[in-house]
DNA sequence: ATGGCAAACCTTGTTTGA
């Protein structure tokens, strides 16, 4: 089973960019990130006519993430746990019915974090956007601890915004003060990590120069200045599964792309 | 900090992103 994590920057936008991809790639799930869109506008019967099941939480404008899937989904939940008052669309669940597994999947978009005020003594202060993207950290925690405990594998994939290491940085030294670069939010991520995650990616390509974005100014693309900051974070019976990792970055290159590429790995399940 | 680009809004400029 083939699953991928892909922050496409608009759905309306990306319609064509994304069945191009759907189409050559063949993922069993995609789960993405920045619809910008609203549940009702979402063209759910271009993927319905693929074969895709397609699960939505959207909002107006920004943010929202959404789930496609060729197998059944169930048991789907919107929304991170943990602070009632956050209506952002940052979150989104399911489990996939595998041949041989139930997967549990969690589609995130993680906070950015920017602008970040600092202290007198230099450090970031936790308020504003970057408050709010620490804050969303914990609550990530929080459900991640409770994933590493439930018996089915699962794995939590999305737009992290966080640069985990220098090496995953084309120009490190230009992130030193970015919410996602900081060593806080570094940590914060490591924490996560730390329960017993397996970050998919670094499981098998380890080395610099391996990105999932590149911004649309400044020729960052053509002077591959990238950053990689979309992730597969998965359980232990998760990561036993996987057969396969890898990024797709040549999609980077086609007409009107998003500035993120699809993350994906392949599962026996 | 800014922002060379891009998307959404319901626009002709503003907001947001990373």
């Amino acid at each position: 089973m083939k699953i991928a994590t892909f922050n496409i920057n608009g759905i309306k936008a990306r319609q064509a960019a994304l069945t191009d991809w759907l189409s050559e790639a063949e993922p069993d799930v995609v789960l993405l990130q920045e619809i910008k869109s609203v549940d009702d506008a979402f063209p759910r019967e271009v993927f319905e006519d693929m074969g895709y099941n397609v699960e939505t939480h959207g909002q107006k404008s920004f943010n929202g993430v959404a789930i496609l899937s060729r197998r059944p989904l169930e048991d789907v939940t919107r929304g991170l746990p943990g602070d009632d008052a956050d209506d952002q669309a940052r979150w989104i669940e399911a489990t996939v019915m595998g041949d041989t597994h139930a997967i549990r999947l969690c589609g995130l978009y993680l906070p950015n974090g920017n602008p970040v005020e600092f202290g007198a003594d230099g450090t970031p202060e936790h308020n504003g956007k970057y408050g709010y993207k620490l804050d969303w950290m914990d609550r990530l925690h929080a459900r991640a601890e409770a994933l590493m405990e439930a018996e089915m594998p699962a794995l939590m994939a999305g737009d992290y915004n966080i640069i985990p290491q220098a090496e995953d940085a084309a120009k490190p030294e230009a992130w030193a003060k970015d919410a996602l670069f900081l060593p806080q939010s570094r940590a914060a991520f490591r924490r996560i990590l730390n329960l017993g995650f397996t970050e998919a990616f670094r499981a098998r390509h380890p080395g610099p120069g391996h990105y999932s974005f590149w911004d649309y100014q400044a020729g960052a693309w053509n002077r591959n200045n990238g950053i990689r900051i979309d992730h597969v974070l998965m359980t232990p019976a998760c990561a036993d599964l996987m057969t396969d990792v890898g990024i797709d970055r040549e999609v980077r290159g086609r007409d009107k792309p998003s500035d993120h590429v699809p993350v994906w790995v392949e599962l026996a399940a």
